[in-house]
RNA sequence: GGAGGGAUGGCAGAGUGGUCGAAUGCGGCGGUCUUGAAAACCGUUGAGGCGCAAGUCUCCGGGGGUUCGAAUCCCUCUCCCUCCGCCA
């Protein structure tokens, strides 16, 4: 959530990031900031009338303690109809702070000026591309070489679980596994502290990291013991500090964390989907940054190259988009897409979004940093994906096929893959 | 899963109805002393809201209640510890 002390200075500014980011509606400005002065003039009564009450009470005490009964009775007479005054005001206190709060939550990050203005993917701006696009005939998508090879099983998949929960199977196996390895270990060798975090979360890191209310049919839910599976590690990461004071001097903090995804992805169908497109459950290298505000665009960008490192390494083709305001997502400030080739299917696939959220996240989850005089401020958070699995399997699969069926292991995944050569 | 005991500031730990937002110790910060450091001594040191400020309000695991007044009493939830059971 934005800092209502910023919206109500500037609340034309926010009112136009609101309509870059595709809301016709933004009249939430204004009656966020007629709710706060609604909720801040019932504070200011409420706080006077217990202060009048606390002093009354310490009078009593006082007498009490010097044998004045009678006259503490007096006081104990004229305090009845306070106590119901500040009853019925902490309630009318508490619906007004959730109104406002409510209306706060509604209102989506403001985009940074780099950001190109547009509304749909189509306004993405493409930064930069890199390597060849492929468009041999000959080459198979990756679902009819996982086939033939026996590397992923999907109708046993369905048969245990449902569409989307995949079995990966002998060398796919072992090819996800090295290249999860690969990411974590290069991660860890660009100062990122490795993470094992859980799989589910309670309620409050998914509000923590806004995936209640606002994505909340993404995600799986474990009503028994109302825990939620995560949609992606940066629920559990981000959350890891949620509440927490950061020393300065200890800024900037770095995460990396493999884990696997759960997303129900309602509504999706298609050619989208078909093979590793799209799954319900998905391995996922994460990046995450706790910095200082002064150093986030920098951090963001270092992050982005981390990732298209790993992407350069593996030897694939892929481009860069930076989001336009309309397509870019409610919590972020700026984000970056990177999209591989798929040399058999003949399109782009996402594999990782690099994203600043400023203060965003870090406001709505307390988590803050003590500067140099000792004054208490909110930290940047940003993530991005180093890297997701499916598709890039999917890529590397397509890409290193031979006419003979055969698939070579990128260089730098044999270490990792017993020194083979093919799969 | 059963029985019992707990949850207090960065940490340890007092406080069991009234000037308690909280003793004390450690740690942190500032200072005295010292060539420098250590030790010693002195001072300072939780978070949030409202307010230009003075100030004021809230917070002692979460939620609810009793009371003029709750860290302290009652209910409830969560978590931790000990013992028993089960177990990768």
């Amino acid at each position: 959530m934005l800092d209502i002390a910023f919206i109500k200075e500037n609340p034309e500014l926010v009112k136009q990031a609101m309509q870059q980011k595709g809301e016709k509606e933004t009249s939430a400005v204004d009656k966020v900031l007629e709710a706060d002065a609604d909720w801040r003039k019932t504070v200011h009564t409420l706080d006077n009338l217990r202060s009048e009450s606390n002093q009354k009470a310490k009078q009593i005490g006082a007498l009490m303690g010097q044998g004045k009964k009678d006259e503490a009775q007096a006081i104990i007479k004229e305090t009845g109809e306070m106590k119901a005054s500040i009853k019925e005001l902490e309630e009318k206190e508490r619906v007004l702070k959730d109104e406002r709060d409510n209306l706060l939550l509604r209102i989506p990050n403001i985009p940074h000026p780099t950001v190109p203005v547009g509304h749909t993917e189509n306004d993405n701006k493409e930064e930069a591309r890199f390597g060849e696009i492929e468009d041999s005939e000959w080459k198979k998508p990756h679902w009819e070489l996982a086939e033939a090879n026996g590397w992923i099983d999907f109708s046993r998949g369905v048969k245990v679980t449902g569409a989307g929960f995949p079995f990966y199977i002998g060398a796919a196996a072992r090819l996800q596994r090295a290249l999860i390895n690969y990411f974590i270990d290069t991660a860890i060798d660009k100062d990122y502290t490795e993470l094992q975090a859980p799989y589910m979360v309670n309620e409050d890191s998914a509000k923590g990291t806004g995936q209640i209310p606002d994505k909340e049919d993404q995600m799986y839910v474990v009503p028994r013991d109302e825990f939620f599976l995560i949609p992606t590690a940066e629920v559990p990461v981000t959350n890891f500090h949620r509440g927490e004071i950061f020393e300065e001097k200890d800024l900037p903090v770095r995460y990396v964390c493999y884990t696997p995804c759960w997303r129900r992805e309602a509504g999706s169908h298609g050619a989208d989907v078909r093979g590793l497109n799209r799954l319900h459950q998905f391995d996922k290298v994460e990046l995450v940054k706790f910095v200082k505000p002064e150093t986030s665009y920098d951090e963001l960008e270092t992050l982005r190259e981390d990732a298209e490192y790993l992407i350069n390494a593996l030897g694939l083709s892929y481009r860069r988009l930076l989001m336009c305001t309309g397509d870019m997502g409610f919590t972020q400030s700026k984000k970056y897409d990177l999209e591989v080739w798929s040399p058999g299917q003949k399109r782009w696939l996402e594999v990782s979004s690099c994203s600043n959220f400023e203060g965003f996240q870090a406001r709505r989850m307390m988590v803050r940093y003590r500067d140099k005089d000792g004054k208490i401020e909110t930290l940047h958070t940003l993530n991005g994906s180093g890297l997701a699995l499916p598709r890039i399997m999917a890529s590397v699969l397509e890409k290193y096929q031979e006419e003979s069926g055969k698939v070579l292991v990128p260089e730098v995944l044999k270490p990792y893959m017993g020194g083979k050569d093919y799969l």
